[in-house]
DNA sequence: ACACGCTCCTGAACGC
DNA sequence: TGCGTTCAGGAGCGTG
């Protein structure tokens, strides 16, 4: 499940073969994902040079050097595959594989999403801020506008729980399911706990360890949980190992803790947590 | 304004 | 073996 990690990790992987190079075509194989493709997606594309390829949250943006901006959300089960060895043939496509963008510089870059839960549009690039699916974005948890007061003050009113609220996209940018979970852990902060209600020490380690869990999945190339893979093509591998996400019932991999690790659901998904390790 | 639940979709995992 | 059911979840949208 792509979060922050692994739009970076895509972007990094595709910016070497898209960046700087014009799209020669486009092959589209139906009209939608969970949006219809953009009128005249086709035609939109073909021809034009990328001019940068940057991530902003969990979309990636190609800017197009006639002013439009190519945007691509992974979804859930989005994914990407460079295939650029000339020696080999680019597969057949398979019943996911909905779009190519054929570039000119001789990779072919192909987007497979088997539940559809990805978006790919056009925008102008004069509305990167204020289009609908990106104007409410808070702010990237890597960057500067990011720190301890920003998140103190996004939680300060708060009545969900923390989990909860660190899931909207509009408090910080990015973070899913998963890396709130590891989050939490790395945190020492029950997710029932509620938003406001944290102190401001709290509010402090959450902020660090944010950063910091995001920073390791990053350097490890981003994980590649169950139906993810990398840029590259290879099947998925696991390079950063997370603490408590998937790993009910397991033991707690904290020193000195003998729990395991606890399942709750909250607001229809699913949160893992050591119930002794998280207060 | 805020919080919550529903919805889209398919494949994997599970139960009988 | 095979069928049916449940679950996974990002984020827009409707509702209270």
């Amino acid at each position: 499940m792509p979060e922050l990690p692994e739009v970076e990790t895509v972007t990094r992987g595709l910016t070497p073969v898209m960046e700087g190079y014009v799209v020669d075509h486009v092959v589209q194989r139906r009209p939608n994902l969970r949006f219809p493709f953009p009128d005249g997606f086709i035609d939109r594309m073909a021809g034009r040079k990328i001019d940068q390829l940057t991530r902003r949250a969990k979309y990636i943006l190609g800017y197009l050097d006639d002013g439009q901006v190519l945007l691509i959300h992974l979804g859930m089960s989005g994914r990407m595959t460079i295939h650029n060895d000339p020696a080999i043939e680019v597969p057949e496509p398979g019943k996911h594989d909905h779009v190519d963008f054929v570039m000119q510089g001789g990779a072919v870059v192909r987007f497979n999403d088997p539940r559809r839960f990805g978006v790919i549009t056009l925008i102008a690039a004069n509305e990167v801020a204020s289009h609908k699916m990106l104007a409410d974005i808070g702010p990237e948890p890597l960057g500067n506008a990011f720190n301890s007061s920003v998140l103190a003050e996004g939680l300060a009113r708060r009545g969900s729980p923390i989990k909860t609220a660190l899931l909207d996209q509009k408090l910080v940018a990015g973070l899913g399911n998963i890396y709130v979970c590891e989050a939490l852990f790395r945190s020492g902060i029950a997710p029932d706990r509620l938003a406001k209600d944290l102190k401001s020490g709290e509010i402090d380690r959450l902020y660090r360890e944010i950063r910091l869990v995001l920073e390791d999945a990053i350097a490890a190339g981003g994980s590649s949980l169950k139906d993810h893979r990398q840029t590259n093509g290879e099947l998925g591998y696991f390079q950063y190992n997370f603490r408590v996400y998937g790993r009910e019932g397991e033991p707690c991999v904290s020193d000195g803790c003998d729990s395991t690790i606890d399942r709750i659901v909250q607001a229809g998904r699913s949160t893992f947590f050591c119930p002794t390790c998280q207060k």
